[in-house]
DNA sequence: ATGCATGAGAA
DNA sequence: TCTCATGCATA
């Protein structure tokens, strides 16, 4: 019975599919309540589950677009399930409970890497996504960056690598 | 929507 | 020092 595919609920639940399903669900009904994504992160405070508290309007985005690890979106889904439940029963119950909605209501600078550099630092990434050291500071001296902007640029890289959309079948553009 | 950054915890 | 979840700032 090879093709008998017996799948557990935790395989349900972790499924690749079955999030990406969920997200996409879940954006929908988000926008039919009228609610940002801004909106929706403030809100998960209000739902007091244990653990739980706001997010930014960043992770609900990525939520949606599945630019989250595997784990992550296991993590999360349960919690925006709750408070999607939540929202629209209260919909439901005339609008009475707008508890689950937010009242109304030193700059960090971003470094920016130029075209060239990035592309320089993609190049290098290609051949080791993992160097050392000493190695990230000789391309930090070539490219006339930052040590650490060039340690931070490789440890990113390589978590967009992990993130769902790439993760799940080896990546685009492969097999 | 996404680039660069932070901080806690693992190794 | 890295990974991981997460977010401010910005395009």
């Amino acid at each position: 019975p090879h093709h008998v595919a017996a799948m557990t609920m935790q395989d349900m639940e972790t499924d690749p599919r079955e999030l990406e399903a969920f997200a996409e669900r879940f954006k929908q009904r988000r926008i039919k309540l009228g609610v940002t994504q801004s909106d929706v992160g403030k809100a998960l405070a209000n739902l007091k589950l244990p653990g739980v508290g706001a997010l930014s309007q960043s992770t609900i985005c990525r939520f949606e677009s599945l630019t989250l690890s595997h784990n992550n979106m296991i993590a999360l889904k349960p919690v925006l399930m709750a408070w999607l439940e939540e929202a629209e029963a209260a919909r439901r119950d005339l609008d009475i409970s707008s508890g689950l909605l937010p009242p109304g209501e030193k700059k960090r600078k971003r470094t920016s890497i130029a075209a060239p550099e990035k592309r320089s630092l993609e190049a290098y990434f290609a051949v080791q996504p993992r160097p050392s050291g000493e190695k990230i500071a000789a391309i930090a001296e070539k490219l006339d960056l930052k040590k650490n902007v060039v340690r931070v640029w490789f440890c990113n890289q390589r978590q967009k690598q992990k993130r769902m959309k790439f993760a799940a079948q080896g990546g685009p553009g492969l097999p």
